[in-house]
DNA sequence: GCTTTTTATGAATTTGACTCAATATAAATG
DNA sequence: CATTTATATTGAGTCAAATTCATAAAAAGC
């Protein structure tokens, strides 16, 4: 029991400390903002001096890039459970606007931070990879519906991805400051936008009803002009 | 001359040097960015002392407000009258959103300002009012479209608005970091989003197959009548 | 002109991110 | 296990930049 309890390694130790860092970080950012956040205040709170800070983490900036690409990855676990947990597409679509927009009016400053981190960011800087994992769930998930004939990609997948998420975003920030609306309004919505946009089954749909009626009725018309 | 060309009152040239830092601060903030932005040098470039620039306003995140502020009030103006060159609703709304989406991308640095003042901004906070101001130019344009008939409010109004101008954030956004990608397809896919989701002309559309079917029914109706 | 009030100045203060020489801890070696 | 070597930690000290404030200049009032 002795050797395989406490094997604590050099390499387990850092990572121990990393994680206390990062935690520590991510709690004094959020309870302060990124501004008035201070590194003696973090240190402390993970137990170490000042100075180890810098040793896992460049500055301060690279701390708050650090904290918001563990709350993407942490994101995008409970979004591909959200998903997992129904079977046809659309009930996934609705599953994840309405987990993305419940976890973005909770963690309101996130929304902040990643904007911070996104304006600095180059097209491959490695603090939006987090980030593009997540809007791979998004993606993913139109994909199947398009193969399952579900939906269409009547414009750009990008086009349509940007207002999924944008509409989300924004929405989160309204919901936040009028804490009254009611965010099933934004997600219902967003989901009959999808339906009527790029969803196959409507229009297919009430096209082929009213083909079948049309023909129905000629049908029946020609037998009475028949008979008469 | 002399009287009527230099009557610069006290008022006057207070007015003149808040300008000249506010000014001084839009290009700062601008070329700089918010944290490397210096107090310093914004009050060098408006040739007054370090000093003064705090007699005119609290601190450094309230000098980035009040340009936040000028930049909305700049845009409602543009945005007003890019919508006037316009007499058709539809036109309006697509030179709207190519406008915004226009300036989001060439001043994208706004964007993250505006996020910034909006994360502290409380409801009534009186930076958040040059914003009110801007979205009122699409409300004010949707509520005449619902008038002349061409709209349908199928959802709330802040629904709708909120993915308008969700969209075109999120877009600008993502139109700043992949510069290949065309605005157009933005503005174009967003323009008959709106004619498919709130636009009568689908409704009408249904109506004039229902129309179609009752009439056959009618005539089928009619000889059955005859018949007997 | 002299006094009072308002506005401007910039040196001094303060704050907080970041550095680095000194120290402690762990691994390697014999 | 003692000794050397490598690695990790510390926190006092440095430095840059926001903010303050005693002092000076300018304007207004009389």
């Amino acid at each position: 029991m002795a050797t395989t309890a406490a094997p604590i390694t050099r390499r387990e130790k850092m990572e121990a400390k990393e994680r206390a860092i990062l935690d520590a970080a991510r709690i004094e950012f959020s309870e302060r903002g990124f501004e008035s956040a201070k590194m003696s205040a973090i240190a402390k709170r993970a137990e170490v001096a000042e100075g180890t800070v810098y040793l896992y983490y460049r500055n301060k900036k690279e701390l708050l890039d650090a904290v918001v690409a563990q709350f993407w990855q942490v994101l995008t676990q409970g979004a591909r459970k959200a998903t997992l947990a129904h079977d046809h597409t659309l009930e996934k679509l609705k599953a994840l606007a309405d987990f993305h927009l419940r976890e973005l009016v909770k963690d309101f400053d996130f929304v902040g931070f990643t904007v911070r981190t996104r304006e600095t960011g180059t097209l491959d800087s490695p603090s939006l990879n987090p980030i593009r994992g997540y809007v791979a769930v998004f993606d993913e998930l139109f994909r199947q519906g398009v193969d399952r004939g579900i939906f269409q990609e009547t414009a750009p997948l990008w086009v349509i991805r940007d207002l999924f998420y944008g509409t989300l975003e924004y929405s989160s920030r309204t919901l936040h400051l009028h804490k009254t609306r009611d965010a099933q309004a934004v997600t219902q919505h967003l989901t009959e936008v999808f339906v009527t946009l790029y969803g196959n089954t409507k229009m297919a749909r009430d096209e082929t009803n009213l083909q079948r009626i049309e023909a129905q009725l000629a049908r029946i018309e020609a037998k009475l002009d028949a008979r008469s």
